[in-house]
DNA sequence: GGATTTGTTCAAGTTTTTTTGAACAGAGGG
DNA sequence: CCCTCTGTTCAAAAAAACTTGAACAAATCC
């Protein structure tokens, strides 16, 4: 017979603890970003002391690999930092619980360099547009993307915003 | 010999087209969606006249399952409608372009639901937490529930924000 | 400076997601 | 009515994304 337990949870993991590992999961799917950083975010935020690579790999039964890159992903993000715990060789992480410093780092990693590459192609798009000889398709052409450029700028607009709100 | 062009490029759509395809190909990626979501919305944004669903298969030499099942869902996201085209049994397709419009689908259908799902899923998390014997930890449980709590309050406040600065 | 421990990298394996295509349902024409 | 054409469905194939684990680098200890 099996372990009474389905191994998608760990015995080291508390009900409430893999209930909000779950949760996390759920919530990163959202952003794009993959189930073991909703993982190991979740474990970190669910717990009262830091904890260390070698911690997540054995509560969260994944692999070393798998938890270095997620924390490397979640320090870009701004979402973990390095805890300041002394007497050990290891480093211990600790998650960032601001709002805003969250949504801050979402935005400046995974929007804004979306929003500038796109933008650079827009340029391009209006050199080819130009090319065209049909001055109705040319003029079309213009219309639609004079409509992209005015999203753009939204977006741009947008995020400050939406940051203060959130601060 | 092959043909002269790459294989991922169809000869049926003109470099611009091609160009405004990719462009949302990538734009889509970032939230999440298919490919062959970007690239129909894309080409219909870029073509003057409405399509059919035959069009984008030729067009965009994409299966009649992707195209049928991609405009299943452009027109849930309220991203694509039908347009009135008499004169033919076939439906013509013409791309919903206004931003307000767009974003509002997008969190109807993508945002909404996962707040909502959230919110009963934390309802099941603090009666977990309420069963703790140990009252540190319990406290320190019921301190993170409400940061969760208080984050996704607001999320549903920006939401209509957001709307209304996108309107 | 050698041994040990911590953490990173990346090719290969696995899982998940997307696409395909053939079978099918339904509408319309003749 | 039967035949043709449009569009949907869904199991299987293909592609993309993620995870693993073993080799490696770097730091620390003694």
């Amino acid at each position: 017979m099996d372990s009474p337990v389905s191994k998608t949870q760990s015995e080291n993991l508390s009900f409430i603890q893999q209930q909000v590992v779950d949760f996390f999961v759920d919530g990163v799917r959202v952003l794009g970003l993959p189930r073991s950083i909703g993982e190991i975010y979740g474990l970190l935020f669910i717990s009262s002391e830091p904890l260390s690579l070698d911690d997540l790999v054995q509560k969260l039964d994944i692999s070393k690999g798998s938890a270095s890159q997620g924390l490397r992903t979640l320090k870009t993000l701004g979402a973990v930092r390095e805890a300041e715990k002394i007497n050990d060789r290891r480093t211990y992480y600790e998650p960032a619980i601001e709002l805003k410093r969250l949504v801050g780092g979402f935005i400046r990693e995974q929007i804004r360099p979306h929003l500038d590459s796109g933008k650079s192609k827009l340029q391009q798009l209006n050199e080819t547009a130009a090319l065209s000889n049909d001055p109705t398709e040319r003029a079309f052409f213009n219309e639609r993307l004079e409509r992209l450029e005015s999203w753009m700028k939204r977006g741009r607009q947008v995020l400050p915003i939406l940051q203060k709100i959130l601060g």
